[in-house]
DNA sequence: CATTTAGTTCACTAATTATTGAACCTAATG
DNA sequence: CATTAGGTTCAATAATTAGTGAACTAAATG
């Protein structure tokens, strides 16, 4: 593999790294986004990224887990193949915005155990509003997204765009 | 404090520990915010949660960095007090975008890479857009909230303000 | 100048976690 | 049935990191 390759390789492990995913699995996630292939098998990525068996074992089951990858089995082959997930463009986003809403439960929460009304409160208060309608404005734009504003899915059908609707 | 006081604190440092703060600057946050004071000592910190000096030492340095927190120091008083920081509501969110404008740009770079056009970088395209779609969103929402739609600050106008004359 | 206050720094401990490599498992094949 | 392919599991290692506590510093106070 070339040396670009390689290197986005490990730029994608740090990246995926630093949201939560191990190295490892954001160097498979970044290999099977690059690597040219329809579907790739377990030990070809154990080769490529030079990991053990027991890594990319643990690694693979994350990454089917957290949605990111598909499993692909093909008749009369025992393999396990492995690709980009095929999954709408804000499932991952979905995730995150739980972590908004969350953050405003908190928020609303402490508000809701102080015995006086100051300043924090106030920002407790005016936090979390933001936040919760942080969440609401996401979901939002990805029901608006997925519902065709632009192609997500291979559909079999003619790829055509449909423009936007102003918003 | 009270049972619930208390276990809200550990709430908080779990919490906030999830989004890349340690436990401690969480517990520390989680404090300030339902303490009922204007402000509170590094001592009083440190005593409320049982922790060590050093501990708190590099806690208070940590949310004060990162603006989660604001030190107020008066005249008259060699003491560091530390409250919940009154910037605005936007800020934690614009760090959050950061990560999205990175992986839209990961996403395309990846595709950059890919010497044959197929799904996946489809894909990538896809949804390198659509989280781009996701910043420039957010930082409209945020700029709306900001510019007034919801009130934010202290400002100068009819919210009356107390003042310290703590000693 | 000596003491006190308010923190900072740092070596160490404790805890967690990713990765390895070898042993193990199981379904298909010879 | 025995072997092999394709993994899975797990004990051990490696690496990182949070928190402690004691030694230290710098500024204010007596």
């Amino acid at each position: 593999m070339n040396t670009n390759k390689l290197s986005y390789i490990e730029e994608s492990g740090l990246f995926f790294e630093k949201l939560g995913l191990t190295r490892m699995a954001g160097r498979a996630l970044g290999y099977l986004m690059i690597c040219d292939r329809d579907a790739v098998s377990f030990d070809e990525i154990r080769e490529a990224l030079d990991a053990s068996k027991g890594s990319i074992s643990g690694t693979a089951k994350m990454l089917v887990n957290t949605g990111l990858v598909d499993a692909v089995s093909l008749p009369g082959d025992r393999k396990t193949y492995y690709r980009v997930s095929r999954t709408r463009v804000g499932d991952m986003l979905r995730q995150r915005i739980s972590m908004f809403e969350a953050y405003s439960e908190l928020l609303l929460k402490g508000k809701s155990l102080k015995s006086r009304t100051d300043e924090t409160s106030e920002w407790l208060d005016e936090t979390a509003r933001f936040y919760s309608r942080v969440s609401a404005e996401l979901h939002k734009l990805i029901d608006h997204w997925e519902s065709g504003a632009q192609p997500v899915k291979s559909d079999h059908s003619k790829k055509k765009k449909k423009k936007k609707s102003k918003k």
